[in-house]
DNA sequence: AAGCGATGTCATCGTACGATGACATCGCCG
DNA sequence: CGGCGATGTCATCGTACGATGACATCGCTT
């Protein structure tokens, strides 16, 4: 609404030689930028409505493009949606995994303890900031085809569960991937059904008030006491 | 599939005098057992796929019943969703609440612990018998239109949250209603989750030990240790 | 047995959706 | 500046859906 179709032409005149060849952000006809544009668009919409309750044309809309635009760049809905799951971050920066078990273990679970407390803290600040992510409501989903299942296992694989795994305590113990498990329910699970609204209290907490529970309800399942 | 749409009439005749004159079980045309049948059907359903997933087709498909009957008996699909949710059971039993405060202080936290202790029990059975209840499902979706997330929240409100309030230790302490919702989100969401199969181990896992986790869990974010 | 309300069946309407291809317009390169 | 690929726009197709009303059939009551 506003923003009526046609974007600004104005500024058309504004592209100086100078910007880098690659990004012409300032192209009247710029397949990057609607690219963008479409994903994000999709992102909120998905979030929101759900797959099947989203439909291509309202993408479109809310990103300002034609619809056409969603089959010639992501193949069509099926595609777009991978592409969401794809480019959805869970939880804001990738865990860095590129080492491992090259330090003595005492470091190993001090940087663990670490990890976690970064987690939670990137959690609670998304419960205060942003809605739950599409990875976050699909692991609470029950109505995905396989394919949405298998990304969304896949993103929380990568992202999520190797933190918790190296957090329990002791790391590798019995039931650590079952720990680490019910701690991705806890933690994604505050977030989302605060975003859902159903549980006023909840809806209405202070984030900072949930991570001090979130922490303790980790320590639990985690078994560090 | 099989079931070829027309159901037996072979046992027609064996609609004796004898039954109960209010519910003649085996009539050929018994609205009753055609509403009943709409309703199992969409609650299954509409677990599965959720509501913009779940086609009144589909309903009627599965129910073995004419799609217009939905119309007829539930006004349309909101309708028949909003009684699927009005006679969702959360959780088997219902909570009776009719006596409160009659009781000594330490006797009415004594019931409170046993009532807990059966919710968990239920909770426990669910996870091995049976899917997620569509309600328990609402409370981690977050494309909700508001009559379903009030009637979602309606449900959990009388059904769940009192008991767990009541758990809570000290029971009517700060932060009682936070802590309640939160037990509801592990309560629920370890159900929901294992439903979906995105956690493999949670979903592998054993009901049993699940429940000894969950009852960690729970004491943690009662405040009783 | 007759009549009438309850129940079930069928055909169809209007709409929204996803997909597709033809066409228009742009911007870059030679 | 001329052509060509990239990008955007539009019209339209086929399908599935929810809803509705007309009609057929049943079964209870009298």
């Amino acid at each position: 609404m506003g923003q009526s179709g046609r974007v600004d032409r104005v500024e058309r005149a504004a592209r100086g030689g100078a910007e880098a060849t690659v990004t012409p952000t300032t192209r009247r006809r710029d397949a990057r930028r609607s690219r963008e544009r479409l994903l994000a668009a999709a992102a909120e919409l998905f979030a929101e409505r759900g797959y099947a309750g989203t439909s291509l044309r309202a993408v479109a809309e809310r990103a300002g493009v034609d619809a056409a635009l969603v089959a010639r760049y992501y193949g069509g809905k099926d595609g777009l949606y991978r592409a969401v799951l794809a480019a959805d971050p869970v939880v804001s920066p990738v865990v860095d995994e590129s080492d491992e078990g090259h330090e003595a273990d005492d470091e190993a679970r001090r940087r663990a303890a670490d990890e976690l407390a970064g987690l939670l803290a990137r959690m609670v600040d998304r419960w205060e900031n942003g809605p739950a992510t599409t990875v976050g409501q699909n692991v609470f989903r029950c109505d995905l085809d396989d394919a949405a299942a298998a990304a969304t296992a896949e993103r929380v694989g990568e992202r999520v569960l190797p933190l918790l795994r190296a957090a329990a305590e002791p790391p590798g113990g019995p039931d650590s991937e079952l720990r680490a498990e019910l701690a991705t329910v806890v933690l994604l699970g505050i977030g989302v059904a605060r975003t859902a609204g159903t549980l006023p209290a909840l809806a209405a907490a202070d984030p900072e008030e949930l991570g001090v529970y979130a922490r303790a309800l980790l320590d639990t399942v985690l078994g560090r006491r």
